[in-house]
DNA sequence: AGGGTGACTGCTA
DNA sequence: GTAGCAGCCACCC
């Protein structure tokens, strides 16, 4: 456990993300926009470099392919699986893939 | 101070 | 439709 402390775009993401309503989900480059960052890869990794599962609801970002990313750092592994229930406990769906299943989901 | 990485995206073959 | 390459921004070593 690093618990460093999250910097001023970190916590620029997690407010963006905590602004996302249940069963709602969110791109990574539409939150970088909403950001202003234009760079979807520093929002994922400010998510990667903190482990704010419980503080932050990271579960909603997914990529512009409608597909789960990763969770806790890692991309694959019981905790996207978790990831997926959780979600669909919030009424958001998705596939065995880990793909959005209702496209309405998603946030704009 | 410099180089490398990544939970990404978009275009091209 | 799948595969590969380049661009992008922020963070870590």
């Amino acid at each position: 456990m690093k618990n460093r402390q999250p910097t001023a775009f970190e916590h620029r993401v997690y407010a963006a993300i905590s602004e996302i309503p249940i069963g709602k989900v969110m791109t990574y480059k539409a939150l970088a926009e909403k950001l202003g960052c234009g760079s979807s890869q520093a929002v994922g990794q400010a998510l990667k470099r903190n482990p704010n599962a419980p503080e932050v609801p990271c579960h909603r970002v997914i990529n512009s392919r409608l597909e789960i990313a990763g969770y806790m750092g890692k991309l694959e592994g019981d905790e996207i699986t978790l990831k997926l229930e959780l979600l669909a406990a919030e009424g958001v769906e998705f596939d065995s893939c880990g793909k959005l299943n209702d496209e309405a989901c998603l946030t704009v």
